[in-house]
Order: structure tokens, then C-alpha cells, then sequence
RNA sequence: GGGCACGUAGCUCAGUCCGGAUAGAGCGUCGGACUUCUAAUCCGACGGUCGUGGGUUCGAAUCCCAUCGUGCCCGCCA
């Protein structure tokens, strides 16, 4: 409804000012502050003033004079406050409002028929997943989730480096050590136990005699070779140790939820021959140079120069990136990644070399994020150091369970058997754990700290869950009174599951109903907002915003001992805040609890 | 040295891209509210030179310049 009013707003505004012969390239809309009661205001006056000769007010006056609010069906009443020119909703716009968010897809948009690639993590399949990487499946996830919430056709990619020297090392270590020389891995999972021959073959090649590195290193080589020249043995044999470290990634990732729709390898752009015909078409550039052996662009705007060939004739990461990109473009509309800030020069630079290569770069968005680190320094999974993301779900479920369980005994509860308190422990557990990361602004900088990752107070997730589970509860009472009541006398049937099919939204006219059918109707024009910047974060200050507006009416509206219309009215209020409350944890990736 | 990000209440953050109505939350502190549709809730109080200094503007947390602090990057690694 949101959108509508807007766009109707925009129409007055644009046109009042065609009439009153004044410039239209700068309405002035914006949302006033809580305590007015117009859903959108103009500050066009301001800048009119010197044009028309009079001061803001009088402006104001005259723009309003102009405009007709009955020609408009969601605005009301257009008055001046001072300098501003503010719109005031309809009754339609409350009533509308309110069958919209009724329907289960509410904020849901319409279908672009665009179709968007989202790639996320990425991560080198060399170890458990670690915290300081966890920022970037959420992030990613909810970008997704967004993108397709706004009505686009998403694709979610992990891109695999599979054929870097990490990976080669990691295979060489994997077929070089026996298991009896390594420590106890530290779950049974195969990520963990793979990870015991990557930090011993790094730390062979650190710490062993020369010799012995040196021979080590010749074996690295050849299978980085054999890779470049398309040798399906060594293929298979980088194969064995990245799809099973992938394979236990994924379980955890799982857990978050992340998924993905598929698995880009990057071999795959050297099997196909798309490495080396970029590889061709690079040296035409223009920019292309042939300096100390190596083929590299000079690019405009970049200090260093960009190698995409090595002297050995080998091709490096940048470049095969390229021909993954090129190939999304292929594919897609629309190409969105999200990255570390550390990759944020290379980013520059690759997209850089597709718009030289003649590609539409405005196809491709990227998300950056600055990096989780413990309070003493970085993550590394090669060395070892940081917090396991399963161990912080784990103690995440464990803390969430004590929980409930605490108010299991404090309210003598007994609708809940142990399978709920389970659920609920992980609904709880993961969410705030996912809800911390995804409510921020991904480019501040995260220090981990166990007890505020892990605080389910403040202004998270189990604070938006509980107003999805208190509207359950409601409802679900009102389920119970009707079938209880159903006995007597026949079912009324314009009600369904115990909410009214058609309420009568000019009941609600208490404050707090009313602010809260205003905070319901923004909900798609939040998912829109977000998708468009790319920053679901937005999403999750609405959640608490709609959670605090809902309080208020939980606080001062009784819903089921309400006189019948009103009940009504406020049982569908209720549904349509359970929906935008599930949908947008949905767009968050944050589980809706049934019942906390 | 160069580039990019970040700096808002004691702490954690919205708001900044696209300038407008007394800068909003939560935590913590202090004080209140459960015979009521779930108190993981609500109400109140205290708390801010929006890093600093200039500039643009009728108007700046928001735009521009400078400066300080923090992080990241500047590899024939990924």
C-alpha cells in the first residue's frame, strides 16, 4: 500500500507543481518523523521559497491548495504543518493494508522475470568453517533471499577454488602423511579430520629440512601443472579432497540455513577451454603488455599492473575469475557477489577487465564486508586459530534451551513436550546468532565475543520471534473458542482458521491499531528498498520496529474479549502481523517459532 | 607512501548513498507493571560537542575539503 500512496503522492505532488508553473526534478518526499501524523511529507517549499518569492509556509499553502485529495484513493487529507506538506492516509489505505497482509505472501513482489546469481562464501575448501567466515554465508543467504522476495529469479553459487596452490598442497598432504601421524580430529565430521593434513602438510613445508620441502614443492608444482594442461588423474585426486572437505562445509553451512543451487568449479573454466580463449582475447587489449615474461594488463585508474598470464605460461585466479564472470553474464541478468573488503582491489580490477572485454559491468553488484576477529587477532584455518561456527551454533542451541527450559519452570508451562523445547532451542539458538551478523551493516568491523554473540536480550532475534509466537498463541486461542463454540452454534462462514476472511479495518481506530497498520503497510516497500541497495540489514531494523509497534497494541487492544467487529477486526490485524513477522524473519533467514 | 572502509550515549548499533520537523533503539544503571490473548514483554528516568576543524546551504550526523584514530588492501597467492 505503501508503494501505492507513494506513487500517488509523487503524481499530486508533480502535478500541483505543473500547474503552479514551478520545477518538478525535486519533490521532497520523505517519511516526517513518528510523532506527525501524515504517512509522507514534502519539503519542496524550502526550496521553492526563493522562486515564487514567499516564505516556506505560504509555499507550502499554495502547493497544497493545489492538490486534490479525493482525486487520490489512499490519501485523505494533504495539509501543511509549518513549512511541510503532508499526506494523511484513507480509510482504503488502512483497509487495504490489512487484506493485503492477510495473504500468507504478503511482501512478496511481483515477478521481474530477471534472473540474478548470487554468489556467496566461496570459501577455500580447506577446513571447518570458521566464524570469521561466517559473515559471509548470511549476508549472502539474506541477499538472496531478498533479491527473491523482490520478485526476481535467484540462483545461489558457491564458487570453488579448486585449483589453486592451497589445493595442492592440501593434496599433496593428504597423500603424503598417514593418519597415525596426526592429532585426534576435533569432531567426527569429514571437514575436521581433513583439515588435520592441511596444517600438517603447511607446517612440513615451514618447518621441515630443505630437502625434503624442496621435494614436496616439485610434487605441488606437478599437480598444479597437471591441472593447467587438463590431466584427468590429477584432476581426480584434487577432486577426492575438495568435494569431501566441501561436502562437510556444506553440512555446517547447512545449519545456518545456507544452501546453494550450485557448485562452480573453477577447473571447470580450465576444462572447458574458456580460460584460455579469454587468455587470447586479453592480449588484443589494448592495454595489454608483455613485460619480465608475464602477460599483464595496465589498466587505467590502477597503480600496478594486473597479470592475468604467469611466465610459465600458467593462468592465475584473477584470471580464471574472469571467465567465471564472463560466463555468469552469459546466463544471467544480473551477477551479485559478496566479499570480503580484503578482495576489494581485485574486485575493482576484475571489473575493470570485463568492461574493457566488452562486457555490461552494470550486470555485476558486489557486497563487501569487513571480516569477523577475535579480540587477540584474525581467524586462520590453516593455522588453526578461531571459534568453529558449529561450535558457537552448538553453544548457541545450548544457551537457547536452558532458556526455555528456565521458563518452562518459572510459568509451570505444560503445552510444551520435549520435541518443542528442542525446536525451539535451535529456532532461538540460530537465530540470534544469524540475526546479530545480518542486522548490521556488513562493512562495520565485528570483533567476536562469546556473551554478545550469544545475547538473546537487546535487540534481537528471540525479541522478534516472540511477537511471531504471542500472534500464534492469539490465534490459535481463537481457533479453540470457535471450534469450542462451533458445538451450539454453526460455523460463521466468512471465518477461516478462526480469522474473519473479510474484517471491517474502520473498527480499528485506536492509536496503536492504526500505527501498526502504518508499520504493516511499509513492509513491501522495505523489501524493495533492500533488494534495490542490496542491504537486508534494513530489513532487520523493520523487524524490531514492527515487534515494538506490535507490543504497544498487544499492551493496550484485548483481542478475543473484544465486542464481536472489533474481534473481528483485530483477530485479522493479528494474522496479517504473524505473515509480515514470518515473512520478513523469512527474508533474514531467521526461523518463525510457532510458540516460545 | 597510495587506495578503500569505518568513527553517532559508558557499551552494541539504526539513521548517512538520495541534506529537512526536538539525533532513535537496545544493553547497563535507577524506579515501576504478571488473578489478563505467553513478562524472551511493557512503562518511566538518567545518558549524545554525531572523532576534530573548516566550507557549501534557508537548513548538515548526512554533501565537499582538511585532519586525527582504527581496520583492510597495494603478490607471476587465493
Amino acid at each position: 500500500m505503501f508503494l501505492q500512496l507513494r506513487a500517488e503522492v509523487e503524481d499530486a505532488l508533480e502535478s500541483a507543481l505543473t500547474r503552479l508553473d514551478l520545477p518538478t526534478d525535486d519533490l521532497g518526499i520523505e517519511e516526517p518523523p513518528a510523532d506527525v501524523d501524515a504517512v509522507l511529507a514534502s519539503s519542496v517549499a524550502f526550496r521553492l521559497a526563493g522562486e515564487v518569492g514567499a516564505p516556506p509556509p505560504e509555499v507550502a499553502a499554495q502547493v497544497a491548495d493545489e492538490i486534490d485529495a479525493a482525486a487520490f484513493p489512499y490519501v485523505s487529507t494533504v495539509a501543511t504543518q509549518g513549512p511541510y506538506v503532508n499526506f494523511l492516509p484513507s480509510d482504503a489505505y488502512f483497509a487495504d493494508t490489512l487484506d493485503a497482509a492477510t495473504d500468507g505472501d504478503y511482501g512478496r513482489l511481483p515477478a521481474r522475470h530477471e534472473r540474478v546469481v548470487v554468489e556467496h562464501t566461496s570459501a577455500n575448501p580447506t577446513g571447518p568453517v570458521h566464524v570469521g567466515r561466517a559473515r559471509n554465508p548470511i549476508i549472502g543467504d539474506a541477499v538472496a533471499r531478498v533479491l527473491d522476495y523482490a520478485g526476481y529469479d535467484v540462483d545461489r553459487h558457491y564458487y570453488v577454488n579448486d585449483a589453486g596452490r592451497q589445493i595442492a598442497v592440501f593434496t599433496w598432504a593428504y597423500e603424503a602423511f598417514d593418519e597415525s601421524d596426526l592429532p585426534e580430529p576435533e569432531r567426527d565430521a569429514p571437514e575436521y579430520e581433513m583439515v588435520r593434513y592441511y596444517r600438517k602438510g603447511n607446517q612440513f613445508l615451514e618447518e621441515a629440512d630443505p630437502e625434503r620441502v624442496e621435494s614436496a614443492e616439485s610434487e605441488i608444482q606437478a599437480i598444479l601443472q597437471g591441472l593447467e594442461d587438463g590431466d584427468e588423474e590429477t584432476y581426480e585426486r584434487v577432486a577426492e579432497v575438495v568435494d569431501t572437505v566441501l561436502d562437510g562445509m556444506c553440512d555446517t553451512l547447512e545449519r545456518l540455513p545456507a544452501e546453494f543451487d550450485e557448485f562452480v568449479k573453477e577447473t571447470r573454466f580450465m576444462r572447458d577451454g574458456s580460460t584460455d580463449d579469454l587468455v587470447g582475447r586479453l592480449k588484443e587489449l589494448d592495454c595489454a603488455v608483455y613485460e619480465d615474461d608475464a602477460w599483464q594488463l595496465d589498466l587505467p585508474d590502477f597503480e600496478k599492473h594486473l597479470v592475468f598470464l604467469r611466465s610459465d605460461g600458467t593462468s592465475l585466479y584473477t584470471t580464471r575469475d574472469l571467465a567465471h564472470h564472463e560466463w555468469k553474464f552469459e546466463n544471467y541478468d544480473r551477477a551479485v557477489t559478496v566479499l570480503g573488503e580484503d578482495h576489494k582491489l581485485q574486485a575493482d580490477q576484475l571489473s575493470a577487465a570485463l568492461d574493457l572485454l566488452g562486457n555490461d559491468t552494470d550486470q555485476l553488484s558486489q557486497v563487501f564486508y569487513s571480516w569477523v576477529n577475535l579480540p587477540e587477532g584474525g581467524m586462520s584455518t590453516r593455522e588453526g586459530t578461531g571459534i568453529d561456527l558449529d561450535d558457537l551454533l552448538d553453544e548457541a542451541i545450548d544457551r537457547a534451551r536452558e532458556e526455555v527450559e528456565s521458563r518452562l519452570d518459572d510459568r509451570t508451562r505444560n503445552d510444551l513436550d520435549e520435541d518443542d523445547v528442542e525446536r525451539i532451542a535451535h529456532q532461538v539458538g540460530i537465530g540470534a546468532v544469524r540475526y546479530d551478523i545480518v542486522s548490521k551493516q556488513p562493512t562495520k568491523g565485528i570483533t567476536f565475543e562469546w556473551d554478545r554473540a550469544l545475547d538473546f536480550e537487546a535487540q534481537s532475534a528471540p525479541y522478534v520471534q516472540y511477537v511471531h509466537a504471542r500472534c500464534c498463541g492469539i490465534l490459535s486461542e481463537a481457533r479453540n473458542r470457535a471450534s469450542d463454540s462451533r458445538a451450539v452454534e454453526p460455523r460463521d462462514d466468512d471465518v477461516e482458521d478462526g480469522v474473519p476472511t473479510a474484517p471491517d479495518a474502520d473498527v480499528l481506530q485506536e492509536p496503536e491499531e492504526r500505527d501498526l497498520l502504518r508499520v504493516l503497510a511499509r513492509f513491501p516497500a522495505v523489501v524493495e528498498t533492500a533488494a534495490d541497495d542490496l542491504q537486508p540489514h534494513s530489513v532487520a531494523t523493520y523487524t524490531r520496529d514492527l515487534a515494538e509497534t506490535f507490543n504497544a497494541f498487544y499492551r493496550e487492544c484485548p483481542v478475543l474479549d473484544a465486542d464481536p467487529e472489533t474481534r473481528a477486526a483485530r483477530l485479522a490485524l493479528v494474522a496479517g502481523t504473524r505473515h509480515t513477522v514470518a515473512n520478513a524473519l523469512d527474508v533474514l533467514g531467521v526461523a518463525a517459532p510457532d510458540s516460545m
